[in-house]
DNA sequence: CGGACCTTTGAGGACACTCAAATCCGGTGG
DNA sequence: CCACCGGATTTGAGTGTCCTCAAAGGTCCG
């Protein structure tokens, strides 16, 4: 794990990020001063829950699982994150530290912003805080979301609606949805025993909906069956 | 339902919300002019999830729920407001629509801030945001809790973690908490059946730890048995 | 080829749900 | 004041979905 200070290219990248695009040439330098390059293996720990926030991030590269512990080791993750995006803005703001753990899946390069001094950044430039409100809100929306097809969905439908809402792209072979390398990964993302979650991949492969890949591609045949099953009670 | 100015007494108590004891004499000014007080009767519903947003609330005195529904009528509660809460901010910034629908679950007194003209202001003071993000990352944090909660607990510890969470005050009884007038609600709030409730009550009641009174108020006898529930496997 | 890990399939069980009936409670009217 | 009604709560019986435990394939890599 090393931390440098920011390539170019890298830097151009973390400009596009929805927080910073709005960012003036001279108030990104001003950003810039506080972010640091850091490279972590997989299955290594960022942060735990409830730890005093220390930075947010800005991925790069990789793949890492926000998630929180039960007792028994067990682990629910609440949400991926895996292309280039910002997280644990919420943080900054609460006074409660990081409300959930931070882990890598595979090895990731990110960006790193101190919070004592982004926020005293942030304090001394208020009109930057409205792409921030914008970008809280929309992750509170997930969240919502995600309460409801955990409170109102039965597996297949949660299985489903996960399939339907992160495919990456569409081709010949129909709808692609790029999946967490491990079933054990899905499985506490969508709060499913590994079996019940292979059992329901199992079944929409008999019926010819879908097609796995080296157990992270899945091949949507036909999503309007899936759709289906969200839809009619 | 009628729509008015608001009464000083209504104002002194919107101006000490979180969000905006922080304004100016001035700034509370400008605020006041967005706003108009609204009564509501039992079982009235504000808005519905999806809705373009219009307005955010102050709530005076009442009861309401936020919440999503599902196809066959099934209902999960988000979130109870019943103090003086503030309440749909978060659809202010997203661009998407309320998150939740709201409805009242008794006659209920608001103070209702038009969004369009609040957006407009808060642009204008950027200043003032701060408090918001404070706001909404906090609500961000009880979201990423109870996602923790429906994923991780069973029926007993759903129960007790909210009855340890939402307790209003102590007195020689033990702990009281104030619950939703309906078992059902309080239900559909927890994501268990009616039944499922009353039966976790019962035993929580027969092992001596609660006392139950007129269904909507609890007492707590012996919090550390249920805080026991929540620690152990 | 062997081992470690992951995925898939099978058998059995547990927890919470559904359906149904009994009890409790508040309100209304005789 | 009491009887009655409707709605809510509580309790009971039976079922189903998903979980747990276990074992059998797969895949990758040394």
């Amino acid at each position: 794990m090393r931390s440098d200070t920011i390539r170019a290219e890298h830097a151009a990248r973390l400009h596009k990020a929805p927080l910073f695009s709005a960012y003036s040439d001279s108030e990104f330098e001003g950003l810039l001063a506080l972010c640091h390059y850091q490279r972590i293996a997989a299955e290594t720990t960022l942060f735990k829950a409830q730890e005093a926030c220390s930075a947010i991030y800005f991925m790069l590269s990789g793949f890492i699982e926000l998630y929180r512990e039960g007792l028994n080791g067990s682990r629910k993750i609440i949400e991926f994150i895996d292309g280039e995006q910002t997280f644990a803005e919420a943080a900054l703001f609460s006074g409660q530290g990081y409300p959930v753990s931070a882990r890598s899946l595979l090895d990731s390069e990110l960006i790193r912003i101190d919070s004592v001094r982004f926020s005293l950044f942030l304090q001394q430039h208020p009109q930057l805080n409205w792409r921030m409100l914008g970008s809280l809100s929309i992750r509170l929306h997930h969240l919502v979301e995600q309460i409801t097809s955990l409170s109102l969905h039965n597996a297949e439908q949660k299985v489903a609606s996960f399939l339907l809402e992160n495919y990456d792209d569409e081709n010949q072979d129909g709808i692609v949805s790029h999946l967490p390398g491990r079933r054990r990964d899905l499985a506490a993302r969508l709060s499913l025993s590994e079996e019940t979650l292979c059992r329901v991949l199992g079944r929409f492969r008999k019926e010819g909906w879908v097609q796995t890949k080296d157990s992270s591609r899945v091949y949507l045949h036909h999503p309007e069956a899936l759709q289906n099953l969200l839809d009619k009670a």
